[in-house]
DNA sequence: TTGATATACGGAACAACGTTCCGTATATAC
DNA sequence: GTATATACGGAACGTTGTTCCGTATATCAA
């Protein structure tokens, strides 16, 4: 039988499929992402595979239709923290003078990376599927803390010659130390502190 | 002629084993550390287990003989090199004066970081055979840390209320982006200058 | 030297993981 | 209601870390 010419065919790039996602795969779509996010923050990003496929009730098979690899489960996953963090920071710019605003949205994102075992490993392990997480890691949050050291650095509160993106990077990294410990956390704050410390001790410098 | 008569018995604390070291085991347990720390250096901590054994000329046996766990053998490469870092510390503070000793000894320390992929993540990895680790880590840099501090302290260089395990932990974590990665390396650079600053601005104010 | 034996050796075998495959089930379009 | 594209579950595969054990050998006593 040679009917090879199907019946629809041209739905190309960007147009409208003839048939729409099917309801079933949706909604696995959210419970692997979900099952996958708490296990993540339970067990770090290394947890099995299986694990999360059986959290959210499905087959490794399902799984693995959606998110070819587990590094590209838990890129989305990662993703999507990254959004809801990000988007902390309008709130604080408006509810607090600009050093204070500062301070505190690197203390919150201090606390999100704390959540995030593993993952700083992971994003230097070389894993292709990790290549695109600090672009967009850095496409959300470097826009969000230019804003705030602008504002800051405008009170005069802070200098201006440190990169949003090296802060973001280094208090990410800083904050790798304190997952799972309680002195660690502690540590993890001070050094933070120390950090800010740095920033305003060229605004001194300059400010006069 | 009596000669053969224990020319080797209680070596080291009271105990008088049967047996010495058989040469063979000693000298491939210097060929699997040695194998072990290229391999680590080149790809990282993670490293197959039978390649290292590989490279050593020995089986996979042979090595979990003398290391039980993988991360035994990190371990002791780990031990081994910083040992190695501990030491260039005296040099340093004997070559310079305390705020430049200071300043390079923690460059040093920082390019030792840097040849340690994945290392931190290890670390604080949950896997009991690191649980000794960072006691050791801590036992030999500390010390030496802290007599660099307080030298440039003494010298008013730098304030005084930061610890020492702080700084080097801090440091530690800023250096693991950097891996691999020529960009990263310089802002892990300049991240480490800017802790560094912190610490004289404290000791600016300090004048109390 | 020679034999006895504790010790060490290599690599096959096992378990747990990430990932692939494919026969079966089902939501959607007509 | 039927056809069929789509999604599903889970067995099966390759690669890890680790264990096991039969074989080889360095050391000791004679």
């Amino acid at each position: 039988m040679a009917d090879t010419m199907t019946k629809h065919d041209f739905d190309s790039d960007g147009n409208a499929p003839k048939r729409r996602v099917r309801a079933d795969a949706q909604r696995n779509e959210d419970a692997v992402l979900e099952a996958a996010k708490a296990v993540f923050a339970t067990a770090g990003v290394d947890a099995p595979v299986r694990e999360i496929a059986t959290r959210a009730g499905v087959g490794v098979g399902t799984l693995y239709r959606r998110f070819p690899t587990r590094s590209d489960l838990v890129a989305a996953v990662f993703r999507r923290e990254v959004d809801a963090c990000a988007a902390t920071a309008e709130t604080l710019a408006m509810d607090y003078p600009p050093g204070e605003a500062l301070v505190r949205w690197l203390n919150r994102y201090t606390d999100f990376i704390a959540t995030k075992k593993g993952l700083a490993a992971a994003l230097h392990s070389g894993d292709p599927a990790f290549d695109a997480l600090p672009d967009y890691f850095r496409a959300k949050f470097e826009p969000v803390l230019m804003s705030l050291l602008e504002a800051a650095a405008a009170a005069g509160e802070v200098r201006r010659d440190i990169a949003a993106y090296d802060l973001l990077r280094a208090i990410g990294n800083l904050s790798v130390a304190g997952v799972g410990d309680e002195a660690g956390a502690a540590h993890t704050r001070s050094m933070v502190e120390l950090l800010v410390d740095g920033l305003r001790f060229g605004a001194v410098k300059a400010g006069r």
